[in-house]
DNA sequence: ACGATGATGAAC
DNA sequence: TTCATCATCGTA
């Protein structure tokens, strides 16, 4: 089974989303080659009134993907360095989107973006179709229990009552099973 | 604990 | 034009 995650799906709140998004599949076409990568971490950043969402300045340049409609990437440099790869959710006009911190073997969104050789070219791309980046439900189930929240990662700027939300949603899982016994991470 | 490394936005 | 800041990571 597998069928792309739709507009319809992402369009609904930031926070019904993000948990939803675990156990799908991040998939990445790239010179030819396509490799899905099993969902494991995410995080939350829910509009105008989160003060760790880059929405809550207003729209700039920078942002201005994360004013528009569900399903399209949002992809920004921090630090310099690293790339960060979140899919914007919710109404047209209401900032919110899911930053993907982490796939199955590649923990941590810089490493995971490096990784699959994501970047700024995919800034505002659509993420409901086949192209560069995509998602998919391959039918992979998880039960809530299996569903880990923590606060967010490196937002201690956005004060103390957004810095504490349990934003962030980790998979816990540890053998997966799949029928060919190979890596979750498919070529 | 800290340096790498550069875009971003706001102040001036 | 300058400045502080930054949704990180690897090394120590």
């Amino acid at each position: 089974m597998r069928k792309i995650l739709s507009r319809a799906f992402l369009a609904q709140s930031v926070l019904r989303v993000a948990p939803r998004l675990l156990g799908k599949f991040l998939v990445r076409r790239f010179r030819g080659k396509e490799r899905a990568c099993l969902i494991t971490e995410v995080e939350a950043y829910d509009g105008p009134g989160d003060l760790a969402c880059h929405g809550a300045k207003g729209r700039t340049k920078r942002n201005e993907v994360m004013f528009g409609e569900a399903g399209r990437w949002y992809v920004y440099l921090v630090h310099g360095l690293y790339s960060m790869l979140n899919i914007i959710t919710g109404s047209q006009g209401y900032p919110a989107g899911i930053l993907v911190r982490g796939v199955e073997g590649i923990e941590g969104p810089g490493r995971l973006t490096k990784a699959l050789h994501i970047g700024r070219a995919l800034n505002g791309k659509k993420a409901v179709k086949k192209g560069g980046l995509w998602t998919e439900d391959r039918g992979f189930k998880v039960r809530s229990s299996q569903i880990k929240r923590t606060p967010r990662i490196g937002v201690d700027y956005a004060g103390k009552v957004w810095v504490k939300k349990p934003y962030r949603f980790i998979l816990k899982v540890k053998k997966i099973n799949r029928p060919t016994g190979g890596p979750i991470t498919l070529i």
